[in-house]
DNA sequence: CCTAAAGTCTACTAATTTTATCGGGTAATT
DNA sequence: AATTACCCGATAAAATTAGTAGACTTTAGG
């Protein structure tokens, strides 16, 4: 699919929407081909895309705090994390999260509409 | 405990602290004294705390999308709730979270030092 | 080889939202 | 009278998100 044609028929800026695929591209859901003919398409099958995987990149971490984050870790500031009482309850809350959105994939997420 | 008792000992401006306590002494979970003598105390015991509740009230929305929030329900921008693949996933996320935050309370925070 | 059609990349600016902070006066209690 | 919380408003600082500009690279096809 054309960058434009999504742009056009989405009513988004094109430029806004380049950024977004090409994110997506490097994160290597998407792969791309240049010149006439161009356009973007899926790297992987749907099925193989965990819900999970596209939210960390598009929207960064999925843990409430960063100090319990997988891949986004970062001491919270002001707290000492071996003395914080949120830490092992964020990391369960966490660890729910990720058991549902690891296991469901773009695929479902289409199935759905 | 006075606000300024606090102030001190955690090195955070006064007048910060000030609004962060009056915000739970509004939703509930503290009362004030004025005068000499006066001060903050916990409005109910820690074990009827939920964490969930804390965290609505400091953190606003537990929810990762605001169309699937009880408490701050809002439709999203530029998404036919309908036809959203998204939504149900969410909602499902919603619920494992609730299901731990809303079965922890303060007591448990507390005793996890 | 040339040209048009795509995507690539970098950098910047603007707009918005969130979070933090301060000032000054008011009300209640002892 | 002193102490302590209450309340409003105004900033200010930081972070996030959205949007723009412009030059570059790759590819297909004539």
């Amino acid at each position: 699919v054309l960058i434009s044609t999504i742009a056009k028929k989405k009513k988004i800026p094109l430029k806004f929407l380049e950024n977004i695929l090409l994110e997506l591209r490097k994160a290597g859901f998407l792969e791309s081909k240049k010149g006439k003919g161009g356009g973007y398409f899926l790297a992987q099958a749907p099925s193989e895309i965990q819900v999970a995987a596209i939210i960390r990149v598009v929207d960064g971490p999925i843990a409430m705090l960063p100090c319990v984050s997988l891949y986004f870790y970062k001491r919270c500031k002001n707290c000492d994390e071996k003395h914080c009482g949120l830490h092992d309850i964020m990391e369960e809350v966490r660890d729910a999260t990720l058991n549902i959105l690891e296991n469901k994939t773009l695929e479902d997420l289409i199935n759905n509409n």
